[in-house]
DNA sequence: CGCGCGCCTTGATCCGGGTCAAAAGGCTAG
DNA sequence: CTAGCCTTTTGACCCGGATCAAGGCGCGCG
């Protein structure tokens, strides 16, 4: 599944991130021009399918990755089967911050995902050959960390329902589109994400149209109606 | 409460990190000698009483800390009082990673507690001129992103016997000492760290006692007896 | 076109842990 | 030593969300 390929396509790869506006989980995005030329030496193109796995928690860390098309899902799994989701990547996203000797997520493609993998030696040379790159990776991981401890707040303290509001607006927030948001991903996925089971998410989700908060035309896509009702669930201001 | 002190004393006090073995989380372990030094030229000493707020969540980061001595309690609130604790900070860790421009967390003293106060741009600047400091940091906000991601799924997905059973062998492993362990924290930080209510994190650890897994002298001080059964708990292996 | 198979939704019931209440230590001041 | 206060423990009850169990719906395929 790996594929080298000549460096010319993957910096044409890896500059598209570029495309999608600076992403904050994005260490490519306002690199400078040459930097990204070094980067893509060292790349290859990956290609992956619906379902399969791009890196294994407990796995040596072998490399990162950095996801060119497609959605990926993070999680790690208890040993019956329970499983947490930790975050969702997208277009543009760096994989591998959070890792120290071994891989401390499974990554898991959500429909077909190129990506560019970066060997880990090879990375991690030109990272101290590149300041920029270095500032972007420790950029990029404090706000993963921003990230996660809001996670931990919503994981332990708040209730289903602003789970589900939660979940929407941040959804909402980073690329707002035509209006209706995407969910690629199933109610299982965002039920291991929240914390919840698929039927409390499907439950929450109906009782939020029912009070007139958002439209459900299709399972996958949902239109926020009351943004402002929602941000109140949301952060528990009422 | 932040007072200026001669370079040279804070050079100690940070060297004094080191002494403590090579923490995962700690900036100043296995830094070089003359950069240490050029730390401790940028820094100065803060001292704060218990229950004292050393940054608070949304402020302007305008400093990171290294912790000298005591604990620090690391929190985000929701605005109906809920509470939930992300981190225990300890001797030789530092503060600040978790921020982009403003603070994520809000770091409360747990006691008397010495910091080494780095101003941020100051910091930052330094942290530009010295690689081996930036490779810190990034290692340790790696090592933190790992840890964060270990408690979503302890949140997300642990029963509350799971969770207490989690919390306990985690304080055992990094700095066993005569074998009973410490807990500088209430029983209301640890509820509010592990997702749980005071009375349900009280009744698990007297259910533990009850099998013989643990033994409670007094309320701050608990004995590991049955650890590979703990463990079984933990890893939701039985 | 209809059948089968996933995924999603809805309903009924159950239970782990939250909530409310009170008793038991433990610590400091007097 | 005792009073007062705070933290922890224990008990009784309750509820939000999990679990168990049917349907509904959309989609690909024969």
């Amino acid at each position: 599944m790996v594929t080298p390929v000549v460096p010319r396509i993957v910096a044409g790869r890896i500059a598209h991130c570029e495309r999608c506006g600076v992403r904050a989980r994005s260490v490519c995005a306002s690199l400078p021009g040459n930097d990204l030329e070094r980067l893509a030496s060292i790349a290859v193109v990956r290609q992956c399918g619906p379902g399969e796995v791009i890196m294994m928690e407990g796995e040596p860390a072998a490399a990162y990755h950095n996801i060119t098309s497609g959605f990926v899902r993070l999680h790690k799994s208890l040993p019956d089967g329970r499983d947490q989701v930790t975050g969702f990547a997208r277009p543009g996203d760096f994989l591998g911050l959070a890792s120290e000797d071994n891989y401390g997520v499974t990554a898991t493609a959500i429909g077909a995902v190129q990506l560019c993998r970066f060997p880990r030696d090879r990375f991690r040379k030109l990272m101290h050959a590149l300041p920029s790159l270095e500032d972007r990776l420790l950029a990029v991981a404090s706000h993963e960390l921003v990230i996660a401890q809001e996670r931990m707040l919503l994981l332990g303290r708040k209730t289903a329902r602003e789970r589900v509001a939660s979940f929407l607006l941040d959804l909402d927030s980073p690329c707002g589109e035509t209006g209706a948001i995407l969910l690629p991903m199933t109610r299982s996925d965002i039920a291991d994400y929240l914390g919840l089971t698929i039927e409390t998410v499907s439950r929450t989700l109906s009782a939020f149209r029912r009070e007139g908060r958002i439209d459900l035309k299709v399972a996958n896509q949902v239109q926020l109606i009351d943004r402002n009702g929602l941000r109140r669930i949301a952060e528990a201001r009422a």
